[in-house]
DNA sequence: CTTAGTGCAAAACATTTGCATTTAT
DNA sequence: ATAAATGCAAATGTTTTGCACTAAG
């Protein structure tokens, strides 16, 4: 199951799509980051190479390779959505302090994915999504009052404090 | 801990805040919505009664509001956030498909809290606790198995869970 | 009076779309 | 040759910000 950037190529030409430049770049990247990254980053990363790439093509080939079920992206909370392979799915605890991004396997959240099919008849599909609270450092530093009903004063913002 | 309009009012005046139109206006539509309601809704339902309250005047009493701790708001994935009463917590299903949001009680979800709070040190913030996947009735079940409190507006984007 | 709060317009940010052109097949 | 993919610019949707002005205390 080793997923390489011609055996992703592949799945997009199989699909009746076509290898180009721009995506045989963005995959590369793509398997290149082996985590989470936002379409920005990706913008950069392959406009390093070739300058005249345009964003809503990085964009579209996202999208493409997601329909695809190659990648998965999840919203983090703020910020921009961030991509990943799928085949590394996980769930992600953001830091509502810092902003640290923790990845968490899925099987620890089976339980409740189990629990929500019965009750609710809803199948959970975590990686989509990202669970906020604090991590340990920001735990650390501050009162360790766990079951706070009082909400953190301060939001993790991706480059401007609030 | 009933919470009123005046008693957030309150809590605005001794946090050195004042007492406004438009904070009474939005604070009596956060009361009646009881449930999550987005900040294009709370203005247009604040506009019915007072037409010249400013969009930014909304976000921003939100904001005031988040930070006493009044209120939490939760980011569902694609579209806008949502804002309810932090009392009122609970986390959220919302479907990858057809858009629909259920809201689900927090001891469905104490078990991923307590697992993650021994695993990675990450105390779980349940009010930001979305959980993607797809619902009853897009999974093309019949059973009307959960009470879904949003209407599916039709804003699907095609996700393949991984 | 003082300054928090407001309205308005514009900016910021992330993403999507229209369309003429390029390019893989 | 043909349709998929691209580049560019402009549009979209959500939220934030700058600033002069209004009004609560």
């Amino acid at each position: 199951v080793a997923v390489t950037v011609d055996s992703v190529l592949e799945q997009l030409r199989a699909d009746g799509g076509r290898i180009t430049t721009a995506r045989r770049l963005l995959v590369k990247e793509l398997l290149r980051a082996r985590g989470h990254v936002t379409a920005e980053k990706l913008v950069k990363r392959v406009q390093a190479s070739q300058p005249d790439v345009a964003e809503s093509t990085i964009y579209r080939i996202l999208d493409s390779l997601e329909r695809l079920g190659v990648i998965v992206h999840t919203h983090l909370g703020h910020g921009p959505a961030v991509y990943h392979l799928a085949e590394e799915s996980h769930g992600h605890l953001v830091c509502d302090h810092c902003g640290a991004v923790i990845e968490v396997p899925l099987d620890l959240l089976g339980k409740v994915t189990s629990a929500v099919r019965e009750h609710h008849r809803f199948e959970i599909g975590v990686q989509h999504f990202a669970i906020g609270g604090t991590c340990s450092r920001c735990l650390g530093s501050r009162s360790p009052a766990a079951t706070t009903l009082t909400a953190p004063e301060g939001r993790a913002r991706a480059s401007r404090a609030g």
